[in-house]
Formats: C-alpha cells, structure tokens, sequence
RNA sequence: GGAGGGGUACCAAAGUGGUCAAAUGGGGCGGGCUGUAAACCCGUUGACUUCGGUCUUCGAAGGUUCGAAUCCUUCUCCCUCCA
C-alpha cells in the first residue's frame, strides 16, 4: 500500500533512490519512524545548497517521523572525499565547533520543535567518533568492510581513475558515516537515512553495516542533484553563496534570490521549496510567470525569515523595481550634512556604499553608464553629490545597475 | 628515499628575454532587447590616477641583464612513476 509520505516526497520531485522501496513503504505505513541526514560543518552556516535535505526534514514531521540532525561534528575532521577532486583543507576544531553551533541554530527555524513525538533530536558524531578506540573499531566495525568492495565505489573509483591521490584517512570516511548510522540506530533507533545523490554510497554502506553487524533491516532514501535549468548547481550566485542566515544575507537578498529564479525553474521550486499543496500549485500552474516568482519568494522568505520581514522584502522589491522608487529593506547608508555640504564625489559616495569597494570599478560603471542617482545616469566620474540631489525627505537613490540600490539619507 | 612533470589573473589555458597588466575560452560585471526570465548582441574584467601616467602582479626569496612570467640558484607546494 502506498505510504502518504513517500508518495508526497516522489511528487515534490525529492526522490532518486531508495534501498528497498517496498519495504519501506510498508514499514513506514506501520510505525513512525526516526530518520536522520547528516549535515557537514564545513562552513559557518547552511546554504540553499541544503535547504532540500532540510524540507526532507520537515515533510518528515509533517507526516508523524521524527527527524535526527546528525552534525558532522566528527566527520567534519576527516571531509569528505565523495564527489571532490582534491583532499580538502581541513578546518581547525574551534572553527568546526562553532560551525557546529551555527548550523544547529538554522535547523531550530526550519523545523517544528514543539510536538514532543516529531521535535528534532541533535546528536554530533564528534561524541562517538572522538572516543573511537582504533583496535576495537577494526575489529568490531572494520571486520565488515572489504577493501574490494570500498575500492568499487565512486566517492573512491572516481579518484583513483584519474590518478588522483586520496590519501588513507579520507578513504575511511565511508566507514566513519555507515558507523553513525549504527549508532544513530542503536541508541537512537533510528530506520532511515536521507541525503543527496552524492551520498548513496556512503548510505548504502551503512545499511549494509546494520545487517551485518547487528542483523537489521534499515533504508537509504536519497534526493537528487538540483541544478538549475542553465546547467549550474543551485546556491550560488555573483555575490556568493546564499545563506541560511539573517546574518550573512539579509531577508531581501533572500528574497531577491527566490524572485529571480529562472522560468523553468519556478514550479519545480514551488514544489520542492515551499509548504503550499500540490493541489494549490496545480491550481496556480496557469498564472502570470511573475507572480509566480513572486509567491515562491514569499513562501521561502516567509519559512526562514517570517511572515512579516517577507512581506516588507516583496513591499521594498515592488517600489524598487515597479515604481522605480525606494523601499525600507534596501541597505541604507547615513551621512552627515557636514559631509555633504561641499559635495561629494561620486566615486567617494559609492565606495562607502557597499555597492563596490574598488575605485577603478565605479570609473567602469560610470563608462558603461550603470551607475545612477534617482533614476539618472551618472555621466562623468566628476559628478559631484550636492545637497539638493537629496530630495525634501533628505535621500537620494543610488544604483549600481539595475538590481542594486543604496539609500543614502542625510542625517 | 630515487626519477620525472608542474605551480600564470575568478576558473581553464597560452606565453619560454623586450611589442606583457599578460592571447583565447568560460565565468563575472555593465549596457541593449525584455518581464527583476531565458536566448541573443555590444562593452568591460589588477589597483590608484590630476587620464599624461604611476604602482603592484605569473608559487616564495635571491641573482644574471639596460630589460625577466620567460634564464640561473635556493626554498616551497602539488602530481606521476619507482622503492
């Protein structure tokens, strides 16, 4: 019989792979579930790159599981060498530590943390990796795994194809993970793993653990790759990455982000990012592409920031963008009157901004005229600000191409 | 430990004494067209500049030379092969 979680994760396109569908199927019709994904701590906080992992997290509580977000606290100090090129460089464990910190933060927004049954459980698997006494683990753990068998698997055959060195400590990351899920599933009686695509391996490998080691049956569920319709992988743009976090990216950047999705791209994103049904996205399917976009900008922007911040990125973006005016969640930069009563230079003025940082980039922009103040080309690079450029509200509008605005207000 | 190959801008990659702030492609940025889309076209892509130039950059430090990304020495990192 079909399982109402599964059948809703196939349909907001979150499924690649399972272990053994059916089985699943069946046993989570049965009972409710814990089921982890493990989060790397690599950077100082989460990016979109995760965020569909994160929605797995929550469709899983929408339907009675309990999610478990595993840190990779432990994992972290060795990396991971599934789908990279080259050993990566491996952090310092203060950095890793209070990467850890932030990155548990972003999951207490996304996640439900008051039903006592689907409330998230945070474990790092710094607490049994740190101990890991190396004589036992080989004889306990590493009696499971053969080398033959290791050697087949992409994470490893990729790099040794192509004569890519891979050093030993990173060949025993696939041991480390399966060895989570062991634990995850002993002491936490954890069933399911998720994860993207690149994860199968590692997944696999612990299921196969479990069975040997304590003769029980567990599933592996991945997502698939997001890339964009152009081609690139998702959560990166010109400016970097973006974040999970009010404080690297602000709401309306966030907000920004979702708006300027791709055609192609907005009702897979509606699906997948979003909490609106799939009936009510059936229903939207034949409006206005833009509208479109810019519902799934305030669904997301909503999920993370809230309802309010959401409304007040799409109120700023509409009188940026259609009244050609100005809105409040646009960065603001204050002078003070003394600073601009013998005028300032316009190179000056958008470098404190933090439009540009580099003179000779504003002297370029001004040449293929993309800067403006209210609306008006900026002609020369002597153009000085003058206090009557500031309206009677005492701010000006200043663009560095169409999609960047700065208020700056005389104080 | 031994033998080779290599480190050039955001990335890939050319350049092996002057014409090199460094070809070309991708990416980025800006403009045009549009819809804050895609595709396409054009411009631009080290920093500073009084727009004359000036300064810094081809793994690092020295050296040869009027002149070095290019030649020499030492160091360093990466890769491959052998042990």
């Amino acid at each position: 019989m079909e399982n109402s979680f599964l059948s809703e994760f196939k349909k907001r396109n979150y499924f690649n792979q399972c272990t053994n569908y059916e089985e699943l199927e069946q046993l989570m019709n049965k009972n409710k579930i814990r089921a982890y994904i493990g989060f790397d701590c690599t950077s100082s906080s989460l990016h979109v790159g995760s965020l569909l992992q994160i929605m797995c997290l929550r469709l899983l509580q929408k339907y009675g599981h309990q999610p478990i977000v595993l840190l990779g606290g432990g994992t972290t100090r060795i990396g991971d060498p599934s789908g990279k090129e080259e050993t990566r460089k491996i952090l310092p464990e203060k950095v890793i530590e209070k990467n850890t910190k932030n990155i548990e933060n972003v999951f207490k927004i996304f996640l439900k943390t008051k039903n006592k049954n689907t409330k998230p459980i945070f474990v790092n698997n710094y607490k049994w990796l740190g101990k890991l006494n190396y004589i036992k683990f080989l004889r306990k753990i590493g009696i499971h795994f053969t080398i033959n068998k290791m050697l087949s698997f992409d994470s490893i055959k990729i790099r040794l194809d192509r004569e890519q060195s891979l050093s030993y400590m990173e060949f025993n990351y696939m041991i480390l993970q399966a060895y989570d899920f062991l634990e995850l599933n002993k002491n936490k009686n954890c069933s399911m793993q998720i994860g993207g695509s690149d994860q199968w391996g590692n997944i696999v490998n612990g299921v196969e653990l479990i069975k040997r080691h304590s003769n029980k049956q567990v599933f592996g569920l991945t997502t698939p790759l997001i890339t964009l319709s152009s081609g690139s992988k998702m959560g990166k743009t010109e400016k970097g990455a973006v974040w999970l976090d009010k404080k690297l990216l602000t709401t309306y950047d966030y907000w920004q982000f979702w708006r300027n999705t791709d055609d192609e791209d907005v009702l897979r994103f509606l699906q997948m990012f979003t909490d609106l049904s799939l009936e009510k996205i059936e229903e939207l399917k034949n409006k206005n592409i833009n509208q479109l976009k810019i519902i799934l900008a305030n669904e997301t922007t909503s999920m993370l920031h809230g309802k309010a911040a959401a409304a007040k990125a799409e109120q700023t973006a509409k009188n940026t963008f259609e009244k050609k005016s100005v809105g409040t969640d646009l960065p603001t930069l204050i002078l003070k009157k003394k600073q601009v009563i013998n005028g300032i230079n316009i190179i000056d003025l958008v470098t404190a901004t933090n439009l540009s940082n580099s003179k000779s980039e504003v002297r370029r922009m001004i040449k293929n005229k993309g800067i403006k103040i209210n609306n008006e080309t900026v002609e020369s690079d002597k153009f000085n600000i003058l206090l009557n450029n500031f309206g009677k509200e005492n701010f000006l509008k200043l663009s560095h191409g169409k999609k960047n605005h700065v208020i700056v207000k005389i104080n």
